[in-house]
DNA sequence: CCTATATTGAACGCAGCCGTTCAGGTAATA
DNA sequence: TATTACCTGAACGGCTGCGTTCAATATAGG
């Protein structure tokens, strides 16, 4: 079933990529209702009509897109191994590692894509929404100490959302330059301590 | 200077209100791109000429929309006023308070938009941020115990953050559905328990 | 070699919006 | 009343993207 064969000429998968890469390119730069098929089959220096066969629509190539970059991410999150320790020593080196993974890959911005596609295309937040924030709090009830029981959910939501509340900030408030490397260290630092504070029972 | 009355016929109010309002509709509905001037015009039962004589651009639209709604919410606010008590109780009647106008104000929406055009617009963010987050981070602070000092600030915008975080999180995730009153309540409760613990002294 | 499919470049008609112009009617001020 | 500016409806040329079609060429498997 899953590699048949079918006669004729196969789509170049070479093709494949360079409409994925620049269908990334142009959404990154210009937003979903910005980029044309025609734009991305000119910047991928391929026809139009090969965009449509592999493709068919400019939401099918944001899924794709995003899709891609999901996977890419949580690849990249599962492949770092976390040294042992205490809790907010692992936390805080996730958060390190998580943040400048979601910085690298864009986060924010394909973020704004899909909350803007959210309403025709809600299958596309989904597929966002399960490999991203869900997944990231997920790993983040995996550090936390075993004691906290059914309040694990809630001090991973409360973790994730003060990692991430800074950068959305910033990037509601217009500011684009994004924050320096200590800074970034101190403010994850500084969220691990407040959900330290606020849900550790022995280190309070 | 502020009335100079030129003669001739004067620009009629209503139909700049009519014009706001259906910019700001269509702007919810459609975002900035879906949104052209020849449909705003239609929306406000008005000629597209019209459109251009009071405005002139989509983008100064946009910007009158946002600054509208920044007053209104922010009148709102003030108009608002917290009974005496500990600073847990002012915190979360501010919260309440807050957390239902920006759900009437479409606030999400409206953040979105703003997001969306923070590239090319910048001034546009500029002024959303300080009527919006801004603000609200500051009447935060006014609520905040007083022996704080310099962590007032961080212990705001964490607050500020855990309480627009969910609701965040709700949209990017496609998930529509409003919090009920209930959820929304207790979200805004356990957000300022979390700061407490985090950042109060004396009820630690 | 044969066949089925990909790929290309070009063209198609259609639709929408842009920003402006014009003539003709309207309403407020002097 | 005269003046001045507003408002309307319609039209302008131009642009861009849509989704499809066509003939010509290229490239895989059988």
């Amino acid at each position: 079933m899953r590699d048949e064969k079918s006669a004729g000429r196969p789509k170049d998968p070479d093709r494949r990529d360079r409409i994925l890469r620049a269908a990334r390119t142009l959404f990154l730069r210009d937003g979903f209702d910005g980029t044309s098929i025609e734009a991305i089959a000119r910047e991928a220096s391929v026809s139009k009509v090969t965009v449509y066969g592999h493709f068919g629509t400019l939401s099918a190539l944001l899924e794709a897109v995003v899709e891609a970059e999901a996977r890419a991410i949580n690849r990249a999150l599962s492949a770092h191994s976390i040294p042992d320790g205490p809790p907010e020593t692992r936390l805080t080196d996730f958060g390190l590692h998580l943040m400048a993974l979601l910085r690298r890959h864009d986060a924010q911005d394909l973020e704004h894509l899909v909350t803007a596609r959210a309403r025709d295309q809600p299958n596309l937040a989904e597929i966002y929404f399960r490999c991203g924030p869900a997944r990231g709090m997920e790993m983040i009830a995996d550090l936390l100490p075993p004691d906290l029981g059914d309040r694990a959910p809630q001090a991973a939501s409360a973790l994730f959302t003060l990692w991430s509340g800074g950068e959305h900030h910033r990037a509601a408030s217009g500011l684009r330059a994004p924050l320096t490397d200590d800074e970034m260290a101190r403010h994850v630092r500084q969220s691990v301590d407040i959900v330290r504070k606020a849900f550790f029972t022995a280190s309070r």
